[in-house]
DNA sequence: ACTCTGTGTTTAAAAAATTTAGATGAAAGA
DNA sequence: TCTTTCATCTAAATTTTTTAAACACAGAGT
């Protein structure tokens, strides 16, 4: 028997790309029973069983997997050829300035989702270390970190990520020996801009005293830092997104005091949003947002009050 | 709006293959009516037409034909992984032995239906100048040409196709002229192979004498043969399937008196249908060549009774 | 001229499929 | 233990798809 249903394989694309009934539905504009429904069939037809049932959501047989990945480039294609041809593609062409860390390290796990889901918008990340100057370049929206305290366009919001103070091995060692407010003084620390009044807040924050005269290093790349830091060049704020370097004990969260109000915004032109595509992005990046805040460890730091 | 219908893409493939409602239809199992029924839909969800109702059948239109080039490898990506998981590709090889001649005037134009309806079955078309000897090789089944008197294997006619003399324009010019007859005896005959009784048939139906022994030459694979005959090397019997030649006037009928009873033939061992793959190929060729027999100029040769 | 044949289309009814809302059950986390 | 979160099931409603037959049209054949 010749296989027939492109429809429901259509909806195990989907749901492969979840790995959920529930999201896949909402994406399909269907009842999770319709894509339960359209999942049997698809078996029924097949012959063969394409998602494991874990009582805890689901995960793709090994055959799934395989007819996933010949499924998934397939209906991309179709998808961007009909996109195509359909006459979009005039506004579809947005492009957005980000650092390579927020990339890598929140986005990228993500991005499946939207281009999957957005087949006819072409979208472009734009690594940049700048992020303050952003009309240049033909960026239509940059994620920025800090406190969103930026009057030049819009900004709004996307995800609060506390930011708080990490070390390397050997001074997370002596942190916890001799107590981190004696130890700050006679360490560098590394700041992420000429000016950046973080470390300053983060002082006020703890309580202690900023003397901004010392041996400090800007380090605009937060990748870069990331890793001055493990090789023990000094202190640097972090937030969640180094969660794999603290679980790896690379890296050591040194005190509890956070600066709550920092995080990661979205900065825009004023009518940027009138772009459809634009907007459908920043929907989904919200919205990503809001459903998955990143575990981030707040086991408490010893030998604090 | 994204686009869902692509069970109706799917119909959409099968028509644009055929370029026919009525032959996806069969090939469908469906009523030429839902197949209209589903390319209405596909084309009211698209948005534009991607067929031209011409009076006598369809044709793609501009955009009609970019779809199809991107969902004909689609589907036949998709297609053919899932016979693979469902664990056809046992006996779904078969190799088909025939000459680069048959292959490229006959087959090739119409192999794409056969591949394409059946996605499971890995074809292999081995070229080959010999086809007498077949169980060699790993041949499944062998295009032969000739009368079909062969006793190593079944064979069965495929496709009747009369052979006639034929020349190139020096001959040709000549032969109009004096006259086949006078003009034989002095010419060179090319011959399919060592032994071939062919153009002594044909002097028998032409009601000549047959003088054996000549300045002959046996050009055994049948595009050298015509090529050779184009450049005026002499005469040989060709069939239907040199349309294109004769149309282009490179090469010439010379007689109306044509060997009826040759054409070109199935071989294949006794219990080589039990393969289904197998049979379904020949039961694919044999409806081809029942239902598409090659159009031959029957035009009257001058000069002849 | 005329009919015949082969196209795709239309129509109305029938059949099949899909979808939904809500209930169900099972497991994980609080 | 209670609640939440999944997927699945159920039964009914809805929508889609299919069919068969009638059409309309044009080219081919006579």
């Amino acid at each position: 028997m010749r296989f027939r249903s492109f429809d429901s394989l259509r909806v195990f694309d989907v749901v492969a790309r979840h790995l959920s009934f529930t999201a896949a539905a909402e994406e399909l504009c269907l009842s999770k029973g319709a894509v339960s429904y359209q999942i049997g069939r698809l078996e029924e037809e097949l012959g063969f069983p394409v998602f494991l049932r874990q009582h805890r959501g689901i995960a793709l047989t090994e055959r799934g997997l395989r007819l996933w990945q010949a499924a998934q480039p397939s209906f991309r294609t179709l998808e961007r050829e009909i996109a195509d041809l359909r006459g979009f593609g005039g506004d579809a062409r947005i492009t957005v300035g980000l650092s390579t860390y927020f990339a890598s390290r929140w986005l990228s796990s993500r991005l499946m989702t939207f281009i999957a889901a957005h087949p006819g918008v072409a979208l472009r990340l734009q690594p940049t270390i700048d992020l303050i100057d952003l009309p240049e370049q033909g960026i239509d929206m940059a994620v920025r970190w800090g406190k969103g305290h930026w009057s030049d366009c819009r900004v709004e919001p996307l995800l609060s990520c506390p930011a708080f103070p990490t070390g390397g091995t050997a001074i997370y060692a002596r942190s916890a020996a001799v107590g981190l407010p004696d130890l700050l003084p006679e360490l560098p620390l590394l700041h992420d801009r000429d000016g950046s009044g973080a470390w300053k807040d983060w002082h006020r924050a703890a309580g202690l005293p900023y003397r901004p005269t010392r041996d400090d290093l800007v380090i605009p790349d937060p990748n870069v830092r990331v890793q001055a830091v493990i090789d023990g060049q000094g202190l640097a704020l972090n937030d969640a997104l180094v969660a794999d370097e603290l679980a790896a004990k690379r890296l050591f969260r040194l005190s509890n005091v956070a600066l709550d109000d920092y995080g990661y915004f979205l900065a825009y032109a004023e009518g940027a949003l009138d772009n459809p595509a634009l907007r459908a992005f920043r929907d989904w990046l919200v919205e990503e947002a809001q459903s998955a805040m990143p575990a981030v460890s707040y086991e408490r730091v010893a030998g604090e009050r």
